[in-house]
DNA sequence: GCCAACGTTGGC
DNA sequence: GCCAACGTTGGC
């Protein structure tokens, strides 16, 4: 199983609509990336993956945590290429849990073993992944067993 | 509101 | 195929 991280502004859509969708049995299409390398991480995804909900811009923190429960599939809020091919793509997820304590971009930048995370080397980045070590460890850091 | 980083576009 | 110009993201 592989570990991502998915950011959101959550005035667009937050960690607390996401959990609203779920309590329906609804899952959430990650629509609108429209960058090569974060469609290329959610085509890597697969069914049970595990990634956490980042807000950005407002909160700048990790607020919990989602599964992938559909694999990459066509945008459909994405217009075709000139070749009236497909080139956007997003996942489905489900919230799994909130953070206890939400984990600031401050606090990941002031922790020298998430130095390496993608979060922080390519900030611009919206849907980065996650290594087993720096997962477990901002699990922990969330107030989460692992 | 500013600016750094970086991706995309378009002229050559 | 290069590179300058421009647009966007996202932190501060």
């Amino acid at each position: 199983m592989a570990y991502w991280l998915m950011k959101s502004e959550p005035d667009v859509f937050s960690f607390d609509d996401l959990v609203v969708k779920t309590a329906k049995g609804e899952a959430e299409e990650w629509h609108g990336v429209r960058n090569y390398a974060a469609r290329n991480n959610m085509r890597a995804m697969q069914v049970g993956d595990e990634a956490f909900f980042y807000h950005s811009n407002i909160g700048k923190e990790i607020v919990g945590i989602m599964r992938i429960v559909a694999p990459a599939h066509p945008d459909s809020t994405a217009d075709l290429n000139a070749r009236g091919e497909v080139v956007w793509e997003c996942v489905d997820v489900q919230s799994v849990k909130p953070f206890p304590r939400p984990v600031t971009l401050a606090e990941i930048k002031a922790t020298p073993a998430l130095e390496t995370l993608e979060l922080v080397k390519l900030s611009r980045l919206s849907v980065s992944k996650v290594s087993a070590e720096e997962w477990a460890l901002l699990l922990k850091m969330g107030g989460l067993e692992p």
